[in-house]
DNA sequence: ATCGGCTCGCGCAA
DNA sequence: TGCGCGAAGCCGAT
């Protein structure tokens, strides 16, 4: 049995095998097929395959499709996306990889593979379903062994095994790993140089490239947000500088800027998580407050992952807990007081002021505070007809206006908020919510300054980001 | 300001 | 089988 380099490689915890077998030893290159984690630096599924570039002594290049039929994305979405890849050619250029961008309605591993004859091929991973469907499908259209490596997250996803119940559950399972998991990677450089084959086409990454793309155009990109991970790591630096030393209870006051803003970068793989994390963790801020946000990042985060990983209908209703489902559908047909249409949600058109600056800051800046959209999203379940309504009315808003929509954290969220999703039960039991966490607008007003923030963005749109 | 009761079920000790 | 306790809550009593 192996115990050659490649299967060395191919036996860490973060790989998963999804076509097996050798190297094709006519192989020119090894590819790394760069999907979710569009990064040069802290991306493990990089690494690997310069590792294993370096080991058979080839090249390596990688490949991203600028790929229009990604199912919900927008003009907001591409753009920030867009913004990225300068920072990817430039990254790679650093480390000797080789970097091939195209564009078109899908994905097109297989055209790219023909030309560039690659001896293996390496992708990350998502958890989300079409992505996943992508992954699988190229991988059994490939001759050659296809690896894909959990690259945004610390604790890979297998290692939980299973779908995780609540972050009770989760959190001792990825504090027990988390000393193996989050070392920051060694970052080398391939040894071979990959030198482009005569005519092979690539796209230069900049200002056009979605010149001409079709995609949705009608939501316009976020006023406040340049995506990359120049930006990114800026945006890093100055939130461990400035706002760490305070977090655990500026990040529950939606009118201060007290959170890091880093979910777009996260979601758009423009960070890594490992990264992130090793920032804050040695950063000169209080424990309590670098506690605070590890939790956020690692055990919320990886718990969201782990939801949508290990479970079929995370974007439905039935995907929640049974006691949640039962206490919803013993209530499905209390009177409710409030009622609207999901246009009027849409346009911020609600009797409630906190509600509306809340869907105001999403719609206009792309980035919602996370305390709010707890009560943005309970606000739908009381307001809308049922509860499988308010969870799809949800996520179309989310998913359209936040740039880190279409995320795992998102359906968790929506999951947590309207479906009791890794929560408890709550008494005593309400109308429509039944025993499903509730939560007021008199109560929430009382824990941070509502007035301010809805002022905030009664003013300015924008006001959150100048 | 703080407290108790509301309510459910996992995970673990036994 | 019993028991402790948990993402951010709410409300009324003290």
């Amino acid at each position: 049995m192996g115990s050659s380099p490649l299967d060395r490689l191919s036996d860490d915890p973060r790989v998963s095998v999804r076509r097996a077998g050798a190297p094709d030893p006519d192989g020119r290159v090894v590819l790394y097929w760069m999907q979710r984690a569009q990064r040069a630096s802290d991306n493990p599924a990089l690494d690997l395959a310069i590792e294993v570039g370096n080991a058979l002594g080839k090249a390596v290049v990688a490949y991203f499709g600028l790929v229009s039929a990604f199912p919900g994305a927008n003009l907001r979405h591409y753009q920030f996306l867009a913004d990225g890849l300068p920072d990817v050619a430039s990254g790679l250029a650093r480390r000797r990889v080789g970097f091939v961008l195209r564009r078109g309605t899908r994905h097109d591993l297989e055209r790219v593979s023909e030309e560039i004859r690659p001896a293996l091929v390496v992708t990350d991973e998502n958890p989300l379903r079409e992505p996943e469907r992508w992954r699988r499908q190229a991988s059994e259209r490939q001759r050659v062994p296809v690896w894909s490596v959990d690259a945004d997250v610390i604790v890979p996803t297998a290692q939980l095994e299973r779908e995780q119940y609540a972050a009770r559950t989760i959190r001792p399972r990825i504090h027990r790993q988390l000393e193996w998991f989050l070392q920051a990677s060694r970052e080398r450089a391939a040894r071979v140089r990959w030198r482009s084959p005569a005519g092979l086409m690539s796209l230069e990454a900049g200002p056009h490239l979605l010149d001409g793309l079709p995609i949705d155009r009608t939501v316009p990109p976020a006023p406040g947000f340049r995506g990359g991970s120049t930006e990114g790591r800026r945006r890093l630096r100055r939130f461990v500088a400035e706002r760490l030393a305070g977090y655990a209870d500026a990040r529950n006051h939606p009118e201060i800027d007290g959170t890091s803003e880093l979910s777009p970068y996260l979601h758009f793989g423009h960070l890594g998580p490992r990264e992130v994390a090793l920032a804050v963790q040695d950063a000169d801020a209080p424990l309590a407050d670098r506690q605070a946000f590890l939790e956020q990042l690692i055990v919320r985060r990886e718990l969201a992952v782990n939801f949508v990983r290990y479970n079929d209908r995370y974007d439905e209703l039935a995907g929640c807990e049974p006691w949640a489902l039962d206490t919803l559908r013993r209530h499905h047909r209390d009177r409710r007081p409030y009622l609207y249409v999901p246009r009027q949600l849409e346009q911020a058109e609600t009797h409630d002021e906190l509600w509306n600056a809340a869907e105001r800051q999403m719609v206009g800046t792309g980035w919602m505070h996370g305390y709010v959209r707890m009560y943005w999203a309970k606000k739908i379940l009381e307001w809308t007809r049922s509860p499988e309504e308010a969870f799809a009315v949800a996520i179309e808003l989310n998913d359209r206006y936040e740039l880190d929509g279409r995320d795992p954290n998102g359906y968790a969220g929506i999951a947590w908020a309207i479906g009791g999703k890794h929560d408890r039960a709550w008494g005593p039991e309400r109308p429509v919510f039944g025993t499903v966490r509730y939560m007021s607008f008199g109560s929430t007003s009382r824990k941070f300054d509502s007035r301010r923030y809805i002022g905030g963005q009664v003013l300015n749109p924008h006001f959150f980001h100048v």
